[in-house]
RNA sequence: GCGCAGGUGGCAGAGCGGUCAAUUGCAUCAGACUGUAAAUCUGACGCCUUUAUGGCUACGGGGGUUCGAAUCCCUCCCUGCGCA
């Protein structure tokens, strides 16, 4: 279980297989984000309209909401959601920063320039001091302070969370840093969040199901290498590559990441991305991706297409009679569904003079944004297929221009 | 014809003597979203410019009261409802 099987290597980018109880994943591809075990706003047949690949859900939030019980009585994920290819689950480690540092930080983990510098100016004014972050961290692990409740997490907490779970890849406990964390903050976390490795791995009984580890180490290059090579070192199935970065350097955090890692394991770049990143990583040898922009950009009314996306609800789609991509073979173009009434679906329930949508306009609102996250998971799953085919045929370079991202 | 209620920016609809170029919503335009606090959030939205505690034109038309009117008065025009 769980092989690996690496079939084209082209420069450092491989396509490959990678066996799971509930079947072969082709790489490089993308997990859609289901966060709490189903694909917002998608019902079981458009889940498999859509038809995603694999699936990653989370741990914290499954477990916030109560439904871990739920799920393991139900005989775990697969019987409980009824998606019967192969799921991660996230270990909550990402929101040890989404609902931390990142809310105290106001940012998101992948830091622009303008933030930096701002940081650097204000990093000890009150903003950034420990009290305003509500998420309290220590050796043993993690308490959330989240919706008026306080939930302790550790990685033993989270592993068997994950395994009530029963997705067929499973995460370390880690702590995802902030970009706005220096040195050495970061060092420190990255050291903790190896020894969270190793807790997460004694804590892991059930062998049906993979662990992998997360290399962490921030913009540095020092620690990102170190923690590769401590991560790298231990018996993981697969990686995750973590943490937070610099916009601009993606590539560079990505080789420092990956250089201590064994070739012969998927790596599984966690969170990412827009097309452009996911173009760096692949050149970079990243196997796996995940990421909430396809699906949570569709709700915002925004569709992907080969020259670019696009938001639906601009005044110029209210008459456009063309698909949202002729060549799409997605379940929303294969039906002929136009711009104009997808344009009509998002903009038909906006509320007037303070009302409230009534229950109709709220239906056709949501039935636009299931087409769309529809759209945009076949894209996604679409543009896997192509750079899959690309690298076999040596013609990476050559697909990303294709892509005007 | 009489009575009543109204006429405000692309639309709906606040304001009812100064702080009003005018709340708010829609529409429009621009932007954001990277291991989902997100079916979300941000900005612009009369015209002009040296982009400012700047200038100009504006709340149906005209006239008036007032230091000052979208806000009060007169008159005309228009709309809706009721009665003839």
């Amino acid at each position: 279980m769980f092989k690996f099987k690496i079939k084209n290597i082209h420069k450092k980018s491989r396509t490959g297989f990678f066996d799971t109880p509930h079947g072969k994943i082709k790489t490089p591809n993308i997990a859609t984000v289901a966060t709490h075990g189903k694909i917002k706003l998608l019902t079981k047949t458009d889940h498999s309209r859509a038809n995603p690949d694999l699936t990653i859900a989370n741990t914290f939030h499954l477990f916030v909401n109560n439904k871990v019980k739920e799920i393991k009585k139900a005989g775990g994920l697969h019987k409980w959601s009824g998606f019967k290819k192969p799921i991660m689950t996230d270990s909550g480690g990402f929101q040890v920063f989404s609902l931390g540092w990142g809310r105290a930080h106001g940012t998101g983990k992948v830091g622009k320039i303008e933030i930096f510098f701002e940081a650097s100016r204000k990093f000890d004014v009150q903003k950034f001091a420990n009290n305003k972050n509500p998420v309290k961290i220590s050796e043993k692990g993690v308490v959330f302070n989240y919706d008026n409740k306080k939930y302790d997490f550790t990685p033993e907490k989270s592993i068997k969370i994950q395994e009530d779970l029963g997705a067929d890849v499973i995460f370390a406990f880690d702590e995802c840093t902030s970009p706005l964390h220096d040195h050495f903050y970061t060092k420190k976390s990255m050291e903790r969040t190896h020894r969270w490795a190793v807790r997460s791995l004694n804590a892991h009984k059930k062998k049906n199901q993979a662990l992998f580890g997360i290399v962490q180490g921030g913009v540095f290059e020092d620690l990102r290498k170190k923690s590769s090579k401590f991560i790298g070192g231990l018996p993981f199935d697969g990686f995750g590559i973590g943490g937070s970065f610099g916009e601009k350097q993606m590539a560079d955090v990505l080789d420092w990441s990956l250089s201590g890692l064994p070739e012969e394991k998927p790596r599984h770049l966690l969170g990412i991305g827009k097309i452009k990143d996911i173009f760096i990583a692949v050149k970079e040898g990243i196997d796996l991706f995940d990421c909430v922009i396809p699906t949570r950009e569709a709700r915002h009314g925004i569709l992907y297409v080969k020259s670019g996306k696009f938001a639906i609800e601009k005044g110029i789609f209210a008459g456009d009679k063309k698909l949202i991509d002729g060549n799409c073979g997605c379940f929303v173009c294969r039906n002929k569904i136009t711009r104009k009434e997808l344009h009509c679906y998002f903009k038909s329930a906006r509320k007037a003079d303070n009302k409230k949508l009534s229950t109709c306009d709220v239906d056709r609102l949501v039935l636009g944004k299931r087409l769309a996250t529809i759209h945009n998971i076949h894209f996604f799953k679409n543009l896997f297929g192509e750079i899959r085919e690309a690298i076999a045929d040596g013609k990476l370079d050559k697909l990303e221009r294709e892509y005007l991202f």
